[in-house]
RNA sequence: GGAGGGGUACUCAAGCGGUCAACGAGGGCAGACUGUAAAUCUGCUGGCUAUGCCUUCGCAGGUUCGAAUCCUGCCCCCUCCA
């Protein structure tokens, strides 16, 4: 039996959570909300936080709705000041959802979701219908959201359509006579605009969890592609293992907290261990375990530790790495050059800087020499820091 | 429309005729130490056919032996006034 606490672990905040309790008392299915922008359907761990919690309440019996804003998609959501998103076409909506649902579904049960899409009811809304909506609320209201009121206040734009988007995202709930609707912190407006229009149509208002924005692997920003601090849930298994064991003790408990399934209970018995003197790594390998079992299949993550410790404590080289063949000229090919060839480095000055502070390898002998080529007929692993290994076969021009 | 301020490498930010491939900080990378952790220390952080050469300081010209630094035009951003 799943218990409230557990439901909502990690959770930011929970509008009404007398409320949650009460419809969770009463046995019935609930149906729980979240919305995705078609725009990004490369998850990675950050966006499953809220993909584990709905998967929490589908093992407490409970419907998970997953939303895919196409119809937003297609006209193009300002949002964010900066960066005017570019509208969608059709052809590209199908294909990112078809990408979110392979993704998705490594989290939550197929048989309890319902994928459905905002433009079956607004696909056919008409203008007056629309009008009709945006009455719903007021502007002193929609100036309440923060990046509304301080673009307002000091003087940048609001187009229109912009106050148009929370009604919109709050009338899919209507539509889909939400319970609960979860987001990101950052969406607690646009939430809590569902209830009131809920409210309007003689809904039980949803009630609202939010969930945090979880920290990338540098453990200060939040996890996006762009800064590069994220892990994939397409990552291969090493991958995915390596960058998790890489993270800092402290964040890995965060990590505990809201990535894994493994009860509280459990998590406190971990860091009580932790503390009494267990080795931090050693926990650390059970968040990898679970998280590479959970997206590459049972028994993914054990491979995973193994290559790991045989590589990383051990200092073995990788068994499979990319392989790669170049030709040589009468002279051979320098090594700064072979490097950048095999893109190792970015460039040939990148690769006399890694030589120069001793990040070359070749078959884990360190290169000193600058100068030195490789004649064809060569065949070794060449190797730059302790990650980045290619194995390169030479052959005649 | 008027007045002023500003655009420098991944980011922030110095420099304001030569010693500038450009201070410093952050980030990143590498080395040491480790548990590929954190913290710490050290080095690197434009390119190349590499002890030299080439290209970079919003864009295009010009002055000068020599410009990121001075002049002209253009583009963009910000602040104040109308």
């Amino acid at each position: 039996m799943t218990t409230l606490d557990e439901l909502t672990r990690g959770a930011a905040e929970i509008i009404q959570a007398d409320e949650l309790k009460q419809r969770l008392a009463a046995g019935h299915p609930l149906r729980v909300k979240v919305g995705f922008d078609p725009t990004a359907p490369d998850l990675h761990l950050g966006h499953t936080v809220i993909i584990n919690a709905m998967r929490r309440f589908q093992d407490a019996g409970h419907v998970a709705i997953f939303l895919i804003g196409d119809f937003t998609g297609m006209i193009g959501d300002p949002t964010g000041k900066n960066v005017t998103r570019k509208p969608l076409s059709e052809d590209e909506i199908r294909a990112n959802a078809k990408t979110y649902a392979e993704q998705v579904f490594k989290i939550l049960d197929r048989s309890a979701t319902e994928v459905r899409f905002n433009s079956e009811w607004f696909g056919g809304m008409s203008a007056a219908d629309m009008i009709r909506l945006a009455s719903r609320y007021t502007v002193a209201r929609m100036l309440e959201r923060d990046d509304f009121e301080n673009r307002y206040r000091s003087g940048q734009p609001i187009a229109v359509h912009e106050f148009l988007y929370p009604l919109v995202q709050g009338y899919d709930s209507v539509a889909l006579k939400a319970d609960i609707e979860m987001g990101g912190t950052d969406q607690k407006f646009n939430l809590l605009v569902g209830r009131h229009l809920q409210a309007q149509e003689n809904q039980k208002p949803q009630i609202i969890i939010t969930w945090p924005l979880l920290e990338g692997t540098d453990g200060i920003q939040k996890m996006s592609k762009s800064l590069g601090n994220y892990i994939g849930i397409t990552d291969p298994p090493d991958e995915m293992f390596g960058k998790l064991m890489s993270i800092s003790d402290d964040l890995m408990w965060r990590y505990f907290e809201l990535l894994s399934f493994r009860p509280t209970a459990e998590l406190a018995a971990l860091k009580t261990a932790v503390a009494d003197g267990r080795n931090p790594r050693d926990v650390k390998f059970e968040l990898g375990l679970e998280l590479v079992d959970r997206f590459h299949g049972a028994g993914s993550g054990e491979q995973a530790r193994e290559t790991f410790i045989a590589r990383f404590r051990q200092g073995e080289m990788p068994e499979d790495m990319p392989e790669k063949t170049l030709p040589a000229g009468a002279e051979g090919l320098g090594v700064a050059a072979a490097l950048t060839a095999c893109g190792l480095t970015a460039s040939n000055s990148e690769a006399f800087r890694m030589i120069q502070q001793g990040a070359v390898k070749i078959d884990g002998q360190r290169v000193d020499d600058r100068g030195l080529a490789l004649q064809a007929g060569f065949a070794g692993v060449l190797q730059v820091g302790k990650r980045k290994f290619v194995r390169l076969t030479l052959v005649g021009a």
